[in-house]
DNA sequence: TTCTTATTTTAGCAAATGCTTAAATAATGG
DNA sequence: CCATTATTTAAGCATTTGCTAAAATAAGAA
């Protein structure tokens, strides 16, 4: 990486040393974040994780239909959702339902009840 | 799209089209949730944004010094904040400064307070 | 006007993402 | 055991993303 620095005077240093340490303090509650919201951050995870919310547990079967996708395509979201463990499997059967994880439930709660009510 | 609809016999096909229809009349504020989160999920992105609820606003440059970051890469991530309002530019002479938007705020609000809680 | 500074934009490229198809597991019932 | 059903995994491919380097704007200052 090239270093091409603005040469400004008026620059306060100060503040440029405090965030600095500031958001290395914070590294690691904003890479959960980040995490969480990059999986989020894509509609047909979002409605998943919706769906999970309302109806508390769904099969890959049913999110397939719902969405009208793809069963293998579905599966490969539920996977990334569950190795960040935003969701839990529970086998019954052939069979596999999943539901949203304890952990990130306070935070689905919240967006959730602002996509219900309209909050934007 | 070849259809692999599952067979299974206890399929609950009401709540199949009560879910569709859920998710259809939800689709918009799933699309800016989406939306705003996917532009979070970046840990260069979320920095910014948090140092932004911080400082109320910075630079290009100062963020390209504080994240030590190439200024035309700090600068395409900026684009992007803007181009969907979550970010406001307020050019001062040469300087363009950066600042939450409004909209967002709440959101960020809520974020940022879960992020120095530590409530994860 | 020309030079300098702050920033954006463009082009190019490697890496990541998301889908489709096909093959592989896993559980259940003859 | 074999066949069926539910699901996952792997391979392939087109699209998107994020960075670097270089060129283009834009606003002073000389």
């Amino acid at each position: 990486m090239k270093k091409i620095t603005c040469v400004r005077t008026q620059v306060n240093q100060g503040q440029i040393e405090r965030c600095k340490k500031d958001i290395e303090q914070r590294t690691s509650s904003l890479q959960f974040f980040s995490e969480t919201m990059n999986l989020a951050g894509n509609m047909v995870r979002l409605k998943i994780l919706y769906l999970l919310f309302h109806e508390k547990q769904l099969c890959v079967c049913d999110i397939s239909d719902i969405l009208e996708m793809n069963i293998s395509a579905v599966s490969q979201h539920l996977r990334k959702l569950k190795d960040k463990k935003m969701i839990l499997p529970r086998r019954e059967g052939q069979t596999i339902y999943y539901s949203l994880s304890e952990k990130h439930k306070v935070i689905f709660d919240y967006v959730f009840s602002m996509i219900e009510n309209e909050n934007l």
